[in-house]
DNA sequence: ATGAAAGCGCTAACAA
DNA sequence: TTGTTAGCGCTTTCAT
């Protein structure tokens, strides 16, 4: 198909090994090295990563299992692994899940038959695919970025998701001193999501609060739409929701402005997530921010760790913090939305 | 690593070569063929796919190559493609270049090394890549989505934008009867823009309409705020605008409402796309629609077509046609907007 | 320091 | 029909 070792060496006048050493940059007569790298660069020479990785290198590849990367949050994550991955020369290949098995099953297969080095799984709802185990147990290095995708050979790396709901509530209770406050829930099975519910729900009663309504939630912003008409129905009175995610942030912020509510004049709405997206709503949207650069390199470094010696199951949280806008209330600085490109 | 051919015969007694022909699906005696399956079934044997493509069939996977995933158009198109893969089941690598040379050379170089199959180009504005000629002439499959990426070898797949833009200025003159129209501009350089911008431009003289005031713009939502504020303040009498993309019209909106201005009671703007972002605006974008499906297929086909053998270059144009929301100032059915999940 | 040769897992041409 | 063998492009002993 295009230069292989043989022809450079052929053309330097050398062994194929002296090709490949200097290729390698293994140490080689001052004179050999010049005429393989002078042959090489005149043949244009790329080596070829399916035969390195079939006599026992690494393909340099790496999946990525996600629901949907039309999601803002999936597609910020996406972002943030292919550049960190690209620094590290690896590639990277994309699934979308959509949350269904039988499509999950469908992605690790492909993953596998390719011998992707490993798999980061940012995907999987309760009970991960019934491949995996099986690839797990073959030393398949696999990442998780949530709790729900426990194994003996899986790595997770997740967001600090209760400090985080736990900043938000003392944020609108303590700051803000709202005392009637929404919730709208995410997927159920999804131990991010819960995490965030649970610790949200929990952090508010000792700081004088008390969540009064609460919508279920699958991430969407439909979700976030339906979930806060219906939390308007419910308790007309309630003064600030959080949402566990951004998307139905703003599916909330609409809902508000179908019910002629002003955000953040009549309600506060607030999201977790800061993703990229946001800004869209043309509003500042209050929320928890996680770094997708930082998660992304966690999660990036534990599967090169991992495919270099399996060891045992690791668990890192990476840092989040309240990214403060105008959709809690508060006064907002001049122009400082994100460009979102 | 895990259950090869040769695994496979042995359990199951027979030659490596016969164990090969029934896991290709070749005639083979039942019985034995009887014992291989078996013998696979219970190994969990998944070929190889690298050593198959290293053979000299096909790795399975392409390359797509774009500015940015989190562009809501770059997402959806991503998704689009992933799809259609996935059913002919192909892999994707995904590439941000954020229009970078120097990334996007990096990122051939990535795909090129791994023997991707062949490579979908969401992106090159103006010159295409130093490398990409030279992969070209090697014969590398490639399918570009922009006129601007021209070349021997390298198909073409766009949707109608000459007649989309001809269709929303039709509709903006000659249904609304608006006679005052801005226009934001796409990046330069970009085939698709410019077609969109000069169809545009030059259907509405005829329908006693024009351009009054332009804006440049580089498809960003900041470049549409910006773009919308800069033709309000030339040309505070104008009734309608047109964006080259989704996005930016997005921006156009938020920049309306940031000078009090109420769309479409007092302005219509439209854009092109039909990105499922849109709804996040809270108002339905009456918008072009190109069917990402179609376009993703399109790719696909004349990829998987040119891998199959060389062939001159050719060009698909895929039908658009108008979607027609709020935005413009047509008269919203109840509830049409569309989940984005 | 360099070259010859084996082998990664697979398929296909050839031989039996 | 089935089995033996060569070879895809590369790295890596092993011998020189």
């Amino acid at each position: 198909m295009t230069g292989r070792v043989k022809d450079v060496a052929a053309v330097a006048g050398v062994s194929i090994s002296t090709a490949s050493r200097v290729l390698r940059g293994i140490s080689v007569e001052p004179e050999l090295e010049r005429r393989v790298k002078k042959a090489a660069q005149h043949l244009g020479y790329r080596p070829n990563g399916l035969a390195q990785a079939l006599r026992g290198g690494r393909l340099g590849v790496i999946g990525l299992l996600i629901p949907d990367v039309r999601n803002p949050w999936s597609s910020d994550l996406a972002r943030a692994v292919e550049t960190v991955c690209r620094q590290s020369g690896l590639g990277v290949i994309l699934c979308n899940s959509d949350n269904r098995p039988e499509q999950e099953d469908a992605c690790l297969e492909l993953l596998w038959n390719r011998r992707v080095d490993g798999l980061l799984l940012g995907s999987v709802r309760g009970e991960p695919p019934a491949q995996l185990a099986d690839l797990v147990g073959r030393r398949w290095p696999v990442v998780a970025l949530d709790d729900s995708c426990r194994g003996p050979g899986i790595d997770i790396v997740i967001c600090d998701n209760h400090r985080g709901a736990s900043l938000m509530a003392e944020h609108l209770a303590v700051h803000h001193r709202y005392r009637r406050i929404g919730l709208i829930k995410g997927p159920p099975k999804l131990a991010s999501a819960e995490a965030r519910e649970t610790a949200f729900v929990t952090a508010l009663p000792s700081l004088g609060a008390r969540v009064v309504a609460e919508a279920a939630g699958d991430f969407t912003y439909e979700a976030g739409r339906a979930g806060m008409s219906e939390i308007l129905a419910k308790r007309p009175d309630v003064q600030a929701v959080m949402a566990t995610n951004d998307l139905m942030a703003l599916g909330a912020i609409q809902a508000c402005r179908d019910n002629g509510l002003k955000v953040p004049d009549d309600i506060a709405i607030v999201g977790f997530d800061d993703a990229s997206i946001s800004t869209l709503s043309g509003i500042g949207l209050t929320t928890v921010r996680q770094d997708l650069g930082d998660i992304a390199a966690a999660c990036v470094t534990l599967l090169e760790d991992r495919i270099r010696d399996p060891g045992p199951a690791r668990r890192q949280v990476c840092a989040v913090h309240l990214q403060i806008r105008s959709s809690c209330g508060c006064p907002t600085p001049h122009a400082q939305m994100k460009v979102s490109s």
